[in-house]
DNA sequence: CGACCGTTTGAATCACCTCAAGAGCGGTGG
DNA sequence: CCACCGCTCTTGAGGTGATTCAAACGGTCG
C-alpha cells in the first residue's frame, strides 16, 4: 500500500521485473505523520538512516537564505521519494518542510541498500528516477529564469497535474493542491502578493482556477499553450 | 591526460580505489573540438552513444523557450561530465552548447557501462557525482528565485572559482572565464544590458572585476559574504 | 577601409516589490 | 455565546529592479 504510487512512478520510467517490484513493495518501514509547517532537515532524516517516500500531503525541499527568505527548490507529491540525494551525499543547508499535514513512509537506509544489492537492476531504475527529478528541476530553472509569474504559475499547475496523473485532454481537469499562496510564491520566486494578483488574473481569464486549495483547469490545451508546457520532460521515455 | 581533472573531481567526492581510477583513466575515447556557439543536442550525442567530458573551454546545458529566449541551466567547466542524465534517460528539449571554443573527450557509451560492470563501485561514485551536480542545480534555483542580479553574479563567480579549484582565502583570486555578458545573462535570467550595468557596479565597488573574460576577486571573503556563498554544497563530503 | 560582434550607456517603460490596511474565517477562551 | 486572536487572502498606492528600445563605442577580421 505504502509504496504503490512510488512503484507506479518507477514503472512509468522503464521496465520493472516482478522480483524488483516485489523487493520494493516489501521494503520494511514505518509511517510517520508530519504536521503542517514542520521542518525536518535532511541531515536529521539521514542520520536516523531513513529514506522517505511521501504517502499523503505535500512536502517541499527548501533552502533558507541569509536574508531570511525561503526558496522552495522542489515540491514532492504522494508517491515521490523525497531525499534520494541524501542517500549518497550529505547536503548541508537543504531541508524538507511539510507544506500541508502529511504522511511519509520511512525506510531504513540499510534495508534500501540491501534491496539494491540483491537486485542490482534497481540501481539503474533508481538512477533513472533520480534523473527524472533532475529534469523537473531543470524545468524549474527555466521557469525562474525565463518565464514571468503568469507562465510560471500555469506551468506549475500543469506539471503537478501530470505528475499526479490527473491530466486529461478534453474534459475539465481538477485536483487538490494543499498549498498556500505564500508557499507558491516561495517556490516560484515571487511574493505572495503578486501570486494573489496573478491568480486572480488567471481566474478572470478562465485559464485556471485555484481556490480553497483546489486547482481547476477548464481547458487543458489552452493552459499548456499559455504555459509553454511540454510534458515530454516528465514521461522520461527510454532511449 | 584527458580525464585527469574529471578523476580529481570524483576523488573530492569520496574514496576511489586504485583499480577504479585506472579503469576510468583508460576509458577509450576520442577528442572532439567544438567551435564557439555550436549547439549539439544531447540526443545527438546519445544516439552516437557518447559520454562527453569537457577537457577545455566552456559548455552549457540549455533550453530554448517558445518565445525564443534561451535559458542556460548549467555551466560545464573542464573536468565536468556533461550529460550524465542522457546515460539513463532521454531528455528531449535539452541541448548542449559551446560558449567558447572547446575540446571534449567523447567516450563510447558501451565502454562506460562496461567499466561500471567490471567495477561496480564506480556506480556509487558516479551516482554521487550526479548528486553533486544536483546540488549545484539547486543553488542555481536559489539564485534565480531569491537573489538579485548583484548577488547572483557574485555567487556564480564564487561557484566557478571553487569548482575549478581557484579559490584562495587571503590573496587575490584570478581565473579565466570565457563567457560573454550576453551568455551570463542567459544563465542568470537577466538581460545582457543589466548584466553589464551590474558588472560595472561590482567593479566600482571593488568586489569583483570581470573584464576581457578574466575574473579577478580582490577579497574572497568579502565577495562570498556579499554573495551569500557557502562552499559546502560543492565539497560534498561523505556522510 | 567597412562589416561585424560585443560592450557600454541613456531614457522610458514594465513587472514585480514593499508597505499598509482591511476582510474572511476557524479556533480558543472567558 | 460572543470577543478576540492568528492566519490567509485580498486590494490599494507608491517605489524599485530590471527590461526595452536605441544609439554609440571599441576591437577584430577580411
Amino acid at each position: 500500500m505504502a509504496l504503490t504510487r512510488f512503484v507506479e512512478q518507477l514503472r512509468r520510467l522503464g521496465p520493472l521485473s516482478e522480483a524488483e517490484e516485489q523487493a520494493l513493495r516489501s521494503l520494511p518501514g514505518r509511517y510517520v505523520d508530519v504536521p503542517a509547517n514542520l521542518d525536518f532537515s535532511e541531515s536529521i532524516s539521514s542520520s536516523s538512516e531513513r529514506i522517505l517516500v511521501l504517502v499523503e500531503g505535500l512536502l517541499a525541499s527548501c533552502y533558507d537564505t541569509e536574508e531570511g527568505e525561503r526558496q522552495l527548490t522542489a515540491l514532492h507529491v504522494p508517491g515521490d521519494l523525497c531525499d534520494l540525494n541524501s542517500l549518497v551525499l550529505a547536503s548541508k543547508p537543504m531541508c524538507l518542510t511539510a507544506l500541508a499535514p502529511s504522511r511519509v513512509y520511512a525506510v531504513a537506509r540499510g534495508a534500501f541498500t540491501d534491496a539494491m544489492q540483491r537486485h542490482p537492476g534497481l540501481i539503474g531504475i533508481l538512477w533513472r528516477y533520480s534523473s527524472s527529478r533532475v529534469l523537473i528541476l531543470n524545468e524549474r530553472v527555466v521557469s525562474l529564469g525565463s518565464r514571468d509569474a503568469r507562465q510560471s504559475l500555469c506551468h506549475l499547475f500543469c506539471e503537478l497535474a501530470v505528475r499526479q496523473g490527473f491530466s486529461s485532454g478534453g474534459v475539465t481537469t481538477t485536483y487538490a493542491l494543499p498549498i498556500k499562496q505564500h508557499q507558491l510564491g516561495s517556490a516560484l520566486g515571487i511574493t505572495y502578493v503578486h501570486v494573489n494578483r496573478t491568480l486572480r488574473a488567471l481566474r478572470e481569464e478562465g485559464l485556471v482556477h485555484f481556490q480553497h486549495q483546489i486547482v481547476t483547469i477548464p481547458n487543458w490545451d489552452r493552459l499548456t499553450r499559455q504555459a509553454g508546457f511540454d510534458p515530454g520532460y516528465l514521461t522520461g521515455y527510454l532511449q
